[in-house]
This record gives C-alpha cells, structure tokens and sequence, in this order.
DNA sequence: GGAAAACATGACGTAAGCGTAACATTCGAT
DNA sequence: ATCGAATGTTACGCTTACGTCATGTTTTCC
C-alpha cells in the first residue's frame, strides 16, 4: 500500500503521514529503492489509534509515549512487566480525566436545572 | 485585587492573565486611573474553570463560547432559553467524550488482561 | 512512449498559547 | 523622599501540528 491509499483509509493526509514518520510516530513505510513509501495494513490500525488519543487530548508527543503499547508484542518477562507499568498509568490518568468530566458534567447538569426553574416558575 | 494576588490565587501568570484579557476570556480589570488592574473576587473563579475547561481539551477559543454559561445570569426569557439551549449542547458534547473515555478505558483494560495472562501462564 | 496522476523533498506559513526580555511607571514600606 | 517590588507596554521568540507552494521523480494508463 502506497501512501495514497494509507491516507484514504485513514483519513489523513500525505502530509500528515510524513510528518508522524519524520517524528517517528509511525514506523517509516518501506521505500523499494525508488523512494516511494509502502505500508503494511497495520499502519492503518496505527493512525486510527493515533487520531483517537488525539481527540481524547493528548499531545503527538504524549501519544508517541503509549502508541506502542497498543501494537507492540515485547518478548521477555521484564519488557512485559514495563509495559504492563506503563499500561496501568495510562488507565490512571484516564480514570482520572473521565472523573473531571464526571464533575463538569453534574456542574452542567446543575446549571440547567437552575435554568429550568427559572422559566417555569420565575419567581425568584 | 491586583494582577499579582489574582495570577497567585488562580494559580496563572500575568502574562496569561493580559493575554486572556486581550482575547475577551476575562473582563478587563478596572484601572484605577493609573494603569493597573484591579479585579473582583469572581475573577478567580473564572480562571478556575477557564483552567479546568482546557484540561479537558477545549481551545480558549471554544471556551469563550461557553465560559459566560457559567457566570452570567441572564435576565429575560428569550436570553434564558438561549443560553439553556447551550447548555444542553455542550452538555451533548461532554456525554460524547465521555464515551470515547470509557472506551479508550475498556480498550486499556483488555490489554492490561492480556498482559497479565501473559506474565502468569507464559502458554501461548 | 507520453501525458496525467501520484509521490518525493525542501521550505515557508500559520494559529494557539503563552515565555521572556527590555524598558518605563507605580506602589508600599522605611 | 527613596528604594525595591510590583505592574505596565511593546515586541520578538517558541512549540505544536500540520497546510501549502515549488519543483523534481515515479507510476500508471491509453
């Protein structure tokens, strides 16, 4: 897969790839000694899981942190428990980040409820 | 207050403070005739929750959309069910990331299993 | 084999969100 | 009154995450 159909598939741009490439975001597509980049189909799992973290808040940066915890198979015991550290304090943080939405939520919720009273009985 | 107690207490620096008052995040603070600011108490409970809305992944400038939602006390039914009706959509919007959350969460979850399985009964 | 896509490599541009001088005023304490 | 700390105003710098030329090669299709 050439970097043309990469993109359609995951909905980004050539540009985009490159770029996730040049940060090594993404494992360089294979050039066949003509310069061209292909990609197996795993690249497309990979930018998918990429753009989620991404709406979710994180930086590039932070995402290249865990990306390969979603892709990686490490071999040896000891690469398997650091992994396995880094997994839980990524649940961590994200327990903590739908907890601050679950406050912000109720807070909302709170509002509205004052709004509502307010037009049905605007006494007060 | 001045900007030096508000940017303390709000746990921002001045420069942030300016800046915010430049692009209308913040009521500009009054200047007593000689150039300095001085703000009101609810100041720093607004930058509270400008830092709190930006955790959650909003830009200053879809925080401006919503953060009045929060202090402003609208009088007239017209201006009331407006601001309800925003209300609810970013009430909408929060619920939708909410889920992507729980997702990402169960997602991590299932790897950690994996994981776990892995390093106690190495078969397979 | 020849033209149109598709791809490559720079290089510059941009918007957001401040940091960081540099320099002039103002405030608070002595 | 004075001196250090706090504040004011430009204004340039920096990072992130790409967009957008410009210009040159490679593929593909008739």
């Amino acid at each position: 897969m050439r970097i043309g159909a990469l993109t359609e598939r995951a909905g980004v741009t050539p540009r985009t790839v490159r770029y996730y490439e040049s940060i090594g975001l993404i494992p360089p597509g294979e050039r066949k000694g003509t310069g061209q980049r292909y990609y197996p189909e795993e690249v497309v799992l990979r930018l998918h899981k990429i753009d989620q973290l991404k709406r979710l808040g994180l930086s590039l940066d932070e995402i290249r942190g865990v990306i390969d915890l979603y892709f990686v198979d490490p071999s040896g015991v000891r690469a398997k428990r650091k992994v396995l550290a880094l997994l839980r304090a990524h649940l961590a943080e994200v327990d903590e980040k739908v907890d601050t939405l679950q406050h912000l939520r109720s807070d909302l919720h709170a509002h509205i409820k004052r709004f509502e009273l307010w037009l049905k009985g605007p006494g007060r």
